[in-house]
DNA sequence: ACAAAAATAATAGTAATACTATCATTTGTA
DNA sequence: TACAAATGATAGTATTACTATTATTTTTGT
């Protein structure tokens, strides 16, 4: 065992690991340099340069390895996005269920969550192939294109989105808490989950279709989405 | 003057036209049959098949005309797409203006608006080439993508959203005419329109996201919307 | 320490996509 | 009727999205 093997066992320990659904891979990226070295040229390349002109190819050349060796871990581009996208979810649900678990009340705690869903982050030490703060900004432009496809369906059957419902049905459960008679928890935190994105998206963007100032950053998206949370679930 | 066109003058006297942005074409499709044949079976065949697997040439096939007839009329199946959408929210806005005219009341104009933004629409025979139905399910699957880019900005540019920020626009001066002190006019009808549309995405295809039966159609929708909107608007 | 197995690199090839170009023919219009 | 404009037919290119093959390197089990 050479010392840089040692590095790497050394860290893993230290790293937290997300559970992925094994039917999005063909050979787990985790567990091997060229795998992990997949995701983590890929969250640059798709923040960079957008998911339609993402390729397999542009990617291999961002790795130094090539087109064929990235078919080995994924069958397509559209897994590949899925993969990072889950991670993702797994990832936030991971940090609101951290973050929030010595908060006894439910309206602090609901609005804990709106911030960590609403904040860009800092990147998570902790993962270290994994750049959170492009990853969020990935799911800003491009997380609805995992399943707004013809083959939801069947990506559904997969399991593909069951860490964005996890985090979805965490979320309702905390609306819950605070009103245990509202009648759309699920609902609301869907809008809640994809406002949060969506209006950060609209201010940078088409600041026409909000009335925020960017140069305030996320804070009154925060507001804006505390305000329609607490005034429905209050009401 | 052969008796079709004779036809096709009258009806056109009785066709809503809507104003569609120069730069999105390279020859105006309302200008001839084939033009008019280029969004009508585009329509159907983004339906069918979904943005992705949409492609000029089968679009030509299904027409019958070839692949270098459609490219006269669209640089690419983007700008296409972005036209379809600009007409749909061009018409809806004109829906909008007129089924909310006769009404006093803000909060029933308002109602009516969220109403007609989550009704699955009848086709309206007023303008012949186009299936408004379909167009609604196309926005639901598609819309999202005419703007999720990294060409947005110079799209914006070019004013290819302004229809749809006029409708923002629209919705949010009723919802200042319910409450002329609410703090995020555009950002609630950018959710409102939103969510009109995700809403019945997840329904149909992500149930576990939503508190819906897609049994019981958009009525469901109609009320969660309701409920947020005037629960944020009246605090 | 060594053989077997697994992973990777290098290369080639195919069908489809997203265009562009050319030229002949048809159709609309002054 | 002549001219321009629109369409049809055909061809061609670069890129994308894969699959296949073989050689080489790395890992691993004993």
């Amino acid at each position: 065992m050479c010392p840089q093997d040692q590095i790497v066992e050394n860290t893993m320990k230290l790293e937290v690991q997300i559970k992925m659904n094994e039917t999005l891979y063909l050979r787990d990226p985790e567990q091997s340099e060229l795998g992990r070295n997949i995701i983590k040229h890929s969250i640059q390349l798709i923040h960079k340069t957008g998911f339609e002109s993402f390729t397999f190819k542009k990617l291999a050349e961002s790795i130094g390895t090539t087109e064929a060796g990235i078919y080995r871990y994924f069958e397509n581009k559209h897994k590949l996005l899925v993969y990072i996208i889950s991670w993702y979810w797994g990832w936030l649900e991971f940090q609101i269920v951290y973050q929030t678990k010595n908060i006894q009340d439910p309206i602090a705690k609901l609005k804990q969550v709106i911030t960590l869903l609403a904040t860009n982050v800092k990147d998570d030490l902790m993962t270290s192939h994994v750049d959170e703060s492009l990853l969020h900004q990935i799911l800003i432009a491009e997380g609805s294109k995992a399943y707004l496809t013809k083959h939801v369906t069947e990506d559904n059957k997969q399991q593909y989105f069951k860490p964005y419902k996890d985090l979805c049905n965490t979320v309702g459960e905390i609306i819950l808490e605070c009103n245990p008679k509202y009648p759309y928890p699920h609902s609301l935190a869907s809008t809640i989950i994809e406002m949060a994105h969506l209006q950060n998206f609209f201010m940078h963007n088409l600041p026409a279709l909000t009335d925020f100032d960017k140069n305030k950053k996320e804070d009154q998206i925060i507001e804006f989405l505390n305000h329609l949370v607490f005034s429905s679930i209050n009401n």
